[in-house]
DNA sequence: AAGGCTTTTCAGAGGCTCCTCAGAAGAACC
DNA sequence: GGTTCTTCTGAGGAGCCTCTGAAAAGCCTT
């Protein structure tokens, strides 16, 4: 029951739920992202253009904002200087296309926010709003939030560092082995299937079949449990558990 | 008594019982459904499309819905959006065909919904039912809801890892084996026919005879029994029980 | 004690899930 | 621009699960 993904709440210092405002003009968009972050304790609203955005912030006073860098109504750069004024040190995560990127993104990352490309993995975005979370001193309220460093048996993930060890031996894994193997180690002992792991850690444009899943799980399987005890196990029909051996 | 599956309520905070909407255009399915959840202590309302499930919603106010993912006059993830949109916090359980898992169920896992394809068993949809309202923090209002554990004797099962130990010792178990079992450990002390069980825990559009069942059964004093004091017990004639001996 | 019925067990076919390999297309990096 | 790394598709094959049918064992009645 403990390190619990599900822990249903995400608190902050003073009790209350850790809320974040989601904008984005795709409602496919918002409805998803929204739930994920829903489903993991958080306080969610969302708006679908910057006018509405700056009028929900201004009465639901989010700890974060997920906001996407073209919208409708107005720039990225507009909506980010109404929030700053009126929220005190909320962390934005910017929404971009991937050739938008260059330019202006570069002062955003500066100032202590972040961004994420078009089209993104659920994991990519929670991952990083926990580090925008983290870094602003929200931290240790939570277990979400608290682990810099994910431990299952001799594995560990070192997520700022984007380091995996086991038995303290490095590992290196390429950035979808990385997601998955961090999407596993944060449900430990939990029976996760093909289809929520595709929903997870593949981009939600991704049209292809939960077949990848079996592929990757093959490729972590060979880095980390070669040869040694297995941390990776698969329950038929269902999906795949990441757990120790030693219980 | 205790741990009784039929306990006849099943509650929430204010003391009024779980609510669920079952929702699909095939009669016989519904009445299947919410027959076994009525029987289980749900307060169950039906509808057969999109349109008259979203009218029952907004005054009946359920605490999740189970629906069918092809509906004649609406696609799933439309009344899920306007289920979402009407009730806050509802879990949604998809009944969706084989062939369409793949199609455009993605993101609805991650939201923390969840999805059964058919032909299921009612012990699936149970299952994930209570899964889905586990994790919704509606959990230890009620017996129904909180076992993550479920003990019998010195057998004890978790759900949530899938694992199965008897005094300590892993079981490993095949998939029917596990739902057989789990059925067997919510209903202890109670004898179950083996129609009773066949209708449980086998799919409803299953052709075969009851004596697959004793197969089953056969399977599990293999695996749970061998050698121990039996906790399988034979009412001939009637049925099986599952049960300890020392009472 | 024998017969008839229920239950248990065995053996095997078929189906299905999952694993792995090989190769093509794409992205990143120099 | 070329090389290397990464991601994904498809096919083949291994192994596990499920179910059928038949034979053996057990229980109850007569």
């Amino acid at each position: 029951m403990e390190n619990d993904v599900t822990s249903p709440f995400l608190l902050r210092a003073d009790g209350t739920p850790v809320r974040v405002l989601v904008v984005d003009d795709e409602p496919d968009l918002t409805e998803v992202v929204s739930g994920a972050l829903r489903y993991e304790g958080w306080e969610v609203r969302t708006a679908s253009d910057g006018a509405s955005a700056l009028a929900t912030a201004r009465t639901f006073r989010p700890d974060a904002v997920v906001l996407d860098w073209m919208l409708p109504d107005a720039d990225g750069l507009t909506v980010l200087r109404g929030l700053r004024a009126e929220l005190e040190g909320v962390c934005v995560l910017f929404l971009t296309a991937r050739d938008a990127v260059e330019d202006r993104i570069a002062g955003i990352t500066a100032g202590g926010d972040d961004y994420v490309t078009k089209p993104f993995s659920l994991e990519e975005v929670l991952a990083r709003l926990r580090g925008l979370l983290r870094r602003a001193g929200m931290a240790r309220r939570s277990d979400l939030l608290q682990a810099d460093r994910l431990v299952v048996g001799d594995l560990v993930m070192d997520e700022r560092a984007r380091e995996v060890t086991r038995g303290g031996v490095v590992i290196e894994l390429s950035r979808t082995e990385f997601e998955l193997l961090r999407f596993l180690m944060r449900n430990p002992r939990r029976v996760l299937s093909k289809a929520q792991i595709l929903d997870r850690v593949w981009s939600y444009d991704f049209g292809g079949k939960a077949h990848v899943v079996e592929l990757y799980i093959s490729y972590l399987r060979k880095k980390i449990d070669a040869g040694r005890t297995p941390l990776i196990h698969t329950v038929r029909g269902v999906g795949y558990v990441l757990k120790p051996d030693a219980p």
